[in-house]
DNA sequence: GTTCACGTAATTTTT
DNA sequence: TTACGTGAAC
């Protein structure tokens, strides 16, 4: 059946070439940082493909993000055209005309990429339901149609506040949305539903999240639509009790590949198994003919468990799926790929270090196969200000210094999305460019939300939120007393809230002096779906910006921010057009949904020359040749919820080694000494305990920077730092040499605490010092305890004592 | 019905 | 420090 020497084995190495050349059964690739994952993701399809002729269309591949679906549907296409052009052309690929490559990439997309699955567990499900959720039964009977809307977790949150408050007349103080709506979700994601719920609760609390579970999927269906867990949860109930629909998918997807495993939660794990055996026992699931299942997955980088993730999916694989079909075939089920071919040993080195102090992992290492590379370097900051500076006096000396290294090749990286803004203010000050990762989503302005929400509308007027959101938008005099009115009619009738106000009746009887408005209101999109079949995306976007009077209404407002929103609704609609040009069959829905499931991040183009600002959340999966990790404080890195859970710290641990393991040639560290929380409080912080868990010999330490005073005088002579900036390339490369020889040339006058020294401490007992961060007035401590573990403390402030030896 | 001003709460991480 | 929600004035 396989011919032998696939070109897509060639250059790979022993385990990546097992993992591509695997067929039939379950296989669990633990693939390490840098190890080459999606190289045996895309070779593996392309393999699948040509070598053991699997049809496109048999092929589901789950990623993390559409980013990531995006990046492997891209480098399979190259691979497959570079085949191809030996093949039909004789000759490579980068020889070829331009038109000649045009005529290959599109017979690849039409015979290939066209028919796979390739995106996201929620992009991929959604379009399952696409189909196919007409046909699922609810026990409570609740139903939605194909046109169902997607919302948002702002939707959402609305939903659950209107239940709160109105169905169950609760104080939302008490019983706050947000908290109900994250209990849900993570219910949700556990695959548990308002029942289990009931069943696992216990308690006042307990049972009324449960009761507003089960109102909020009774709403969720009167408005026909569904959050984001439940794209992947009714798929699940839907393949559970549909045979003839499970039965179809499962013949339908013969290969299944899930990448970051790892960060699977019990509902996506549900789907796999249903998928894969066709709902039985998947221990007991024989029939591996022509069928797989890979997953790749490291269970040192999972990092989503808030969103239910849980990383012992991964560590069960094994067991899960076919040990006995181990045994018989003689197959093994895992692989490890370990070597890393992206960062020098030294942050290798510091990463293995690093995360071998969390107790539950797969035992695996990272090979590396790089050189030794630089020392990794610490900077400690006097608060955030400082420390914005002296990321920034960093890369602007690696800008000097090395004439190969651009700013898009460095990465400034953060726990939270907070504190971008400090490092925003100083890479603007030096004009730097850069770009933010993960901010506010282009689909979260109020603008694109608004216009989204009128095309929800047209397609499913069942959708209250969204008539809600662009009733009174561009106003049409239609206040809250009557909106009121309307709803409670809608409520007490049981009738969808658009049924009220489409019926010119109803809005004559209750809405008094607002009845213009409403019946106009109708009207217009009564107008609008009679588009909705002649008119692709892009047009309906254009008629609803004109016939709604939001074009106009911003044109005549005139101000800036007017302008700025103009402009993002035209890029809406370019938004629109890209989407019909990317997809085979556009249509509305598609578009919505798009829309809805994109994120931030997936919009990053890697083609502009920018310094990259993002959380360390948004880093899983890229490499920068520079990364900057900065406020390595405990209590923010690690998170202060982290700091008394044992298993939440080790998730913090893992973040960092995903931090650390971005980097392929230079890491830089900082930390400061204060920072400023909100408002104007300056809170005293300690170096990040992972700091202690780096080998020491690794880190070239502290170069002392001017504190946040002096930058603050400092800003006043902003036009003399951008003289300065322009000034030639030598003076910044002193200005380094300088900060580094202030390190040296100044002992610290803290003497007395050095590294390995005993300590007695008065409640934690006796102790040794693992490394002494700063010194003088700034001075901590990481000492370990026996049985207490390593502990960072003020030696000023700490119950301290040196033992002589 | 609309607008503006004031008070209060918030900071983990995202499909 | 900002962003959001509430309430009272227009």
């Amino acid at each position: 059946m396989k011919e032998s020497n696939s070109i897509f084995l060639n250059g790979l190495n022993e385990a990546q070439s097992y993992a591509v050349d695997h067929f039939h059964g379950p296989l669990l690739v633990i693939a390490g940082a840098g190890s080459g994952k999606t190289r045996a993701l895309t070779h593996r399809i392309a393999h699948l493909i040509t070598e053991y002729k699997v049809d496109p269309s048999s092929i589901l591949a789950v990623t993390f993000t559409n980013k990531a679906a995006r990046e492997m549907k891209d480098r399979l296409e190259l691979l497959l055209a570079k085949r191809l052009s030996n093949i039909s052309h004789g000759k490579p690929w980068s020889t070829l005309q331009v038109a000649e490559q045009r005529q290959i990439r599109n017979r690849i997309y039409r015979e290939i990429s066209r028919e796979l699955w390739i995106g996201t567990f929620h992009a991929l499900f959604a379009r399952l339901l696409r189909f196919d959720i007409d046909k699922f039964k609810d026990p409570e009977g609740l139903t939605w149609t194909r046109q169902f809307s997607i919302y948002d977790e702002t939707d959402a949150q609305s939903l659950i506040k209107e239940i709160v408050t109105q169905d169950l007349q609760l104080d939302p103080k008490r019983f706050e949305p947000k908290k109900v709506r994250w209990a849900i979700s993570n219910a949700k994601n556990q695959c548990l539903l308002p029942d289990d719920l009931v069943k696992n609760e216990e308690g006042q609390r307990g049972r009324l999240v449960a009761e507003t579970y089960r109102l909020y999927r009774k709403a969720l269906a009167a408005n026909n639509a569904l959050d984001f867990d439940d794209l992947l949860l009714i798929p699940v109930q839907l393949l559970q009790q549909n045979e003839r629909i499970r039965s179809y998918w499962h013949n339908r997807f013969k290969h299944i590949l899930v990448d970051e495993y790892q960060d699977t939660n019990w509902t996506q794990y549900e789907l796999i198994k249903l998928l894969v055996t066709n709902g039985k026992e998947p221990s007991s699931f024989e029939n591996w003919n022509n069928r797989s299942v890979f997953v790749v997955g490291d269970a040192d980088q999972s990092i989503y468990s808030f969103r239910a993730a849980d990383f012992r999916i991964l560590m069960g694989f094994q067991k899960d799926f076919g040990k006995e079909n181990q045994d018989n075939k003689n197959e093994s089920t895992l692989v490890k790929l370990e070597e890393n071919y992206r960062s020098t040993s030294t942050i290798l080195d510091a990463a293995n270090s690093l995360i071998s102090n969390n107790k539950e992992r797969i035992d695996k290492i990272l090979r590396a196969t790089r050189g030794e590379g630089e020392p990794i370097k610490l900077t400690r900051c006097d608060d955030e200000i400082a420390e914005a500076e002296a990321v920034i006096h960093r890369l602007r000396i690696l800008d000097a210094s090395n004439p190969e290294l651009n700013w898009g090749d460095m990465a400034i990286l953060y726990r939270t999305n907070a504190q971008s803004r400090a490092i925003e203010d100083s890479l603007v000050r030096w004009s730097i460019p850069y770009i933010v990762v993960g901010g506010l989503r282009f689909y979260d302005r109020r603008e694109i939300k608004d216009l989204l929400a009128y095309l929800r509308l047209l397609i499913n007027p069942s959708d209250s939120i969204s008539l809600l959101r662009v009733l009174n938008v561009p106003k049409r005099g239609i206040g809250k007393t009557t909106v009121q009115r309307l709803s409670d009619a809608a409520s007490q009738l049981k009738i969808p809230l658009w049924e009220v106000v489409s019926d010119p009746e109803a809005v004559r009887s209750l809405a008094g002096r607002s009845a213009k408005g409403l019946l106009i209101f109708s009207e217009l999109i009564n107008e609008l779906q009679s588009h909705l079949l002649s008119s692709s995306p892009a047009e309906l976007v254009q008629l609803v910006l004109e016939k709604s009077g939001y074009l106009s209404e911003l044109i005549a407002t005139g101000t800036d921010e007017a302008e700025e929103r103009r402009r993002n609704l035209q890029e809406l609609v370019n938004a629109a057009l890209q989407y019909q040009e990317e997809s085979e069959d556009a249509n509305l829905e598609g578009f919505l949904s798009t829309a809805a499931l994109s994120s931030d991040a997936d919009n990053k183009d890697t083609a502009s020359n920018r310094v990259t600002l993002m959380t360390l959340h948004s880093s899983k999966g890229l490499e920068f040749p520079v990364v900057c990790l900065v406020g390595m404080e405990q209590g923010l890195f690690p998170s202060y919820r982290s700091l008394d859970d044992p298993s939440s710290l080790e998730e913090e641990r893992r973040l960092c080694y995903v931090g650390l393991t971005r980097a392929k040639e230079k890491l830089f560290l900082f930390h400061a000494t204060e920072r400023r929380m909100w408002g104007g409080m300056r809170e005293p912080s300690i170096a990040s305990i992972f700091l202690s868990e780096i080998p020491e010999e690794l880190v070239q330490g502290d170069i002392p920077l001017s504190g946040g005073t002096t930058l603050r005088r400092e800003k006043n002579l902003d036009r003399l730092t951008r003289i300065d900036r322009q000034e030639n390339k030598r003076s910044i490369l002193n200005e380094a040499e300088n900060g580094v020889r202030r390190k040296y040339s100044g002992p610290s006058p803290g003497k007395k605490w050095s590294v390995n020294d005993k300590v007695e401490h008065s409640s934690f007992g006796e102790g040794k010092i693992t490394h002494v961060f700063g010194s003088g007035e700034k001075i901590s401590l990481a000492i370990k305890f026996a049985g207490m573990g390593t502990k960072i403390l003020d030696p000023r402030l700490a119950p301290l004592k040196l033992i002589d030896e």
